[in-house]
DNA sequence: ACTCAAGAGTGACATTTGTCACATTGATAA
DNA sequence: TTATCAATGTGACAAATGTCACTCTTGAGT
């Protein structure tokens, strides 16, 4: 018997998944929550052969949940399971070595497949997700280019910026400048949605 | 028997949804999409009793197929599955008669009572998205002003969104002032963060 | 050793933005 | 029947923003 854990903070998906999990005759479900917090102290109690963890969810992400498990657990198999196709999440996930990372874009019997090749010592990643990251500009923004970026998103002025990551005045606004024509645009709001159609931020 | 069809394009909760609400003795799954026009058409052709319709949809909202199926057929029992406690959604669904509002943030058993419970009659609203929509603030923007903010949300200058709203350019920039005192800010992209916590786009 | 990018800065300039005061019109609520 | 509000507009002012040109330092790569 195979079992399983689910870390899946939309209750209509925790409660399908559960249940179409354990019809499986060699699944049992040992356990499932809807925080982030819940999951890593019950998986650490469960021992369960495989994590499912979505990443959106309170309190922890599943990605913080999958780095402290693989500092305790060597062994266990580590499925994320998230809607979004996102660069850096899928760069996190790999760097914590994760057994598989499915997008919920996929049926069921592709996660109840994809259990039962990682169980083998295949590692799944989703086809949709790896086109998507190969085919995502690089971000061309530096370190502190985005540091900047998220404090004007957030409606800042260049002097508060300034004051709260110690630069001048002028430095702020040569970086703002930089950032417009990195971006191609000529105001802060046009930077903020190229940014995030790109996936920057 | 209750014939449901099933609009979701997350496929893993629509095939997760699909099995479980199959497996229940009195239902009977007659066919289920991952976009709104499909859903139309096949409600249309197959007819069931009941559509679970999810709202944010490609090609077609589920509230905009909710909207069709009132106009030509009044006895049509429809529930809008969700993720959002939005205002907005929740006006337009009752404004086309929905039978029923839920949140995924509900598990399974819920939507299985809620079916049975709309089939004799009753209307069900999710008692979390009252809540939420009880405590939402008012939009105090008028709709001069929040068809200027949509302008400036897509980082448009003064100049621009003078000339595609065919408004002089001192009007628009009254009128954007006007949005910052009402949201309380002292620039646009802090006004368009204080519009979107309180769901006023 | 040389080049290049990132980081930090100054100074100057033209525009854009945000603010105010004020005015007119039409609809609507008290 | 007044107010009040939305919509529209002008003019003027101060401050913020975006752009350029230039400088200097440091670290990484060729």
């Amino acid at each position: 018997m195979i079992t399983i854990y689910l870390a899946e903070d939309q209750e209509m998906l925790n409660s399908a998944l559960s249940a179409i999990l354990d019809l499986e005759t060699d699944f049992k479900i040992v356990g499932s929550a809807t925080d982030g917090q819940t999951a890593l102290q019950q998986i650490i109690n469960l021992q369960p052969e495989i994590a499912i963890l979505d990443i959106e969810m309170p309190k922890m992400t599943g990605l913080e949940v999958a780095k402290q498990l693989r500092i305790i657990d060597q062994d266990i198999k580590l499925i994320i399971l998230t809607t979004f196709a996102r660069k850096n999440y899928f760069e996190s996930a790999v760097s914590n070595r994760v057994n598989a990372y499915l997008l919920k874009d996929s049926p069921t019997d592709v996660l109840v497949g994809t259990i039962h090749q990682i169980l083998s010592g295949k590692t799944i990643y989703d086809s949709a997700l790896v086109s998507t990251i190969l085919s995502a500009s690089n971000n061309p923004l530096t370190k502190q280019e985005l540091k900047i970026m998220k404090e004007f998103s957030q409606g800042k002025s260049t002097q508060e910026i300034s004051k709260t990551v110690f630069l001048s005045y002028g430095t702020v606004r040569n970086y703002i400048s930089s950032i417009l024509s990195k971006t191609g645009t000529h105001s802060r709001i046009e930077a903020l949605n190229v940014a995030k159609k790109n996936d920057w931020m």
